[in-house]
DNA sequence: ACTATCGGGACCGCCCGTTATT
DNA sequence: AATAACGGGCGGTCCCGATAGT
């Protein structure tokens, strides 16, 4: 048998397959709705196994931030921004995946970030924390993007690159938010277009 | 005997005191985080009370969201909005009144129906539509104002009142959501001065 | 108004309906299983009602004991006897009565009597005695009948009154409840049939 | 290792253990007095290793019928018949073995099945079926027993085989309901001659 | 006599975590 | 590394009673 195969016994899938399972229940219960029984059954594994991997559910909570949710974020947001010339431009992509590819059930359950933002920050400074570096990490990587495109002159010069790039993240999540509780695809388009146009007055006025 | 005394029973004041303290439990620790306990002791009344003025735990939320929340949103948006001859400036006076009366405290915990929203919605139908009526409530609001300023010249005529009425209502939410999770009055400001500079490019453009 | 009629304030009525209301609920539920608050929306009155005629929820079973149940057997098995020449044509005719009368639904909820026997004697001391007095003076009555049946030569000479309308009584509350576990209204009759022989078997032997 | 042993961890005797130890609550308070607190104490183990062994309080009740009282009345009425050449004298020896093992306390409690039979089979569906698989295994063993007597020639051949073994049944149960509220071994013993009367009433006439 | 209101306990279900065992 | 078994606490519901008020 070739090595790196999947055997009976591997610890590292196991963990993958335990994360997964856990991010599923999570982003469809809440953390605390989530039971641990219920992600271990997905999972395929039982309780010893989990506790082998990942101190306990928090711990568990903490990894779907900082490895799955955490990388989705950098890769729908900072990937694009990364060689492009024009920072509008592809910001102005990545608000078009998300309007495109979004089916109604992702819709209906939101954000994973911003469900677990609201429902632990409060409760867990550990989830606050990773999710804070998680949100900082995006709208860092939005305001540099923006102010190279000041010095570039593809964005105003008069507009503040941090706020600017927090708002409009803060306006992401919140069209998230509404329309994961209006269960409304079109609502979440049409918030995004409104976000898009805004995205686009970023833009240098022309010369007449 | 005078209306409203504070008798020995007082079963409006009860109902009114186990409102409240449900609401700060969770507003502080969220709906499922919220013990029964902890509320009654909040309220001062016992098990027998609350079971009396409401059937369970569920209905105390909805109350939340129906009598308070849904309150204090409609004195926050709507009411400005009201008499008001130009709605952006109402808007502003709106925005800039969560800004100056926003302290750390509230901050930290965020926005009640948010909070409430992302927790519960995906897990309870009749949340969910309780919540949706209040943003519905909200929306049209703000987009009726802003149809009205259009006809009165105040706001531009080519937007999209009703999309734009609910992007400002999502940026708020996004805004609540992330300052939140940050614990930083200071990016919530920061934020809501973006959104006041979005509100304030509705106005129409001034002729050379 | 003719005096006597119904009006609001009517205590013995009250009392009535609380009583019968109590009944119901605890012939279709058990006693545990009956909730005042059921007994009281049958009986349409309310809590403060109940306790100015019951001290409490155990009082309201012993007058159903005593009141309702002790009454009805009496009627059943002591009235047809209490006039009656031949005991054994007498006890026949309740027999067949309890045969005839029966509906699904009655033999799907057994005999009222050794529901609560079966439930209560053992928990509660007064339940049982109560259950006692009625069970010692039906059968006391049944024996007392057989005697004089056996002085005028109506019923076999040589057998024991006492243990003989003991175990009648044991066999009839016994069918009760293994036809109420089979919600067989056939298997009831075919076993009131095997009783009905038995007691057939307690007439004197023809001289040949 | 040898198996059986005692160890720290041994599922098949905690289980048993919380069988037993339901066996007895439920025995002496009747299944919705018993509770699960009493019940683990007595077993001495904890809540997790009831819901490992059982999901609710429910399917411990309907363990007790199915492997325990079931068992049990098997042993008491069938086995005794299994091997037995003349059915009449098998069911005297049970009826005797009845009579003489009961004490004061068994006859106080009354018949385990009977008791719950009373109590649940109208409230909850589960428990009436296999209360009613109970007694139908033991009524139809009954009956084929004196239908093999019937073709021996040991018992009468005008009786209906199952109408009587059906009566014997109720019989037996309404005996011990009857002395379990009268608290009365000696009405029991009383009761059970009676039936034994009956009994050899199955045997066939003598021919003069 | 009767209502509305409130007090307060007990119970079952659920869940996270830990230990013995392989 | 992973399983099965078990420890033990907490929460919401339900319920019986008691009291203030009419």
């Amino acid at each position: 048998m070739i090595l790196g195969m999947a055997r009976t016994k591997n610890p590292q899938l196991t963990r993958k397959k335990l994360l997964e399972a856990a991010f599923e229940e999570v982003y469809e219960h809440g953390f605390r709705g989530a039971g641990l029984d219920a992600i271990l059954e997905r999972a395929g594994v039982t309780k010893g196994a989990l506790y082998h991997h990942f101190p306990n559910k928090n711990a568990l909570g903490y990894a779907i931030v900082d490895e799955l949710i955490g990388g989705w974020m950098s890769l729908m947001w900072l990937s694009p921004l990364a060689g492009a010339r024009n920072p509008i431009d592809a910001l102005q992509r990545s608000i078009d995946a998300v309007k495109s590819r979004a089916d109604q059930a992702r819709c209906d359950r939101g954000c994973p970030l911003n469900n677990l933002a609201q429902e632990m920050s409060g409760e867990d400074e550990e989830f606050r924390l990773r999710i804070a570096a998680v949100v900082e990490r995006v709208t860092t990587g939005i305001a540099e993007a923006l102010r190279r495109g000041q010095q570039a002159g593809s964005v105003r010069s008069d507009i503040d690159a941090e706020r600017t790039a927090g708002f409009i993240f803060a306006a992401v999540e919140g069209i998230a938010g509404v329309s994961k509780n209006a269960q409304s695809l079109e609502l979440m388009q049409s918030n995004m277009d409104a976000l898009s146009d805004y995205v686009d007055s970023l833009r240098p006025r022309r010369v007449a």
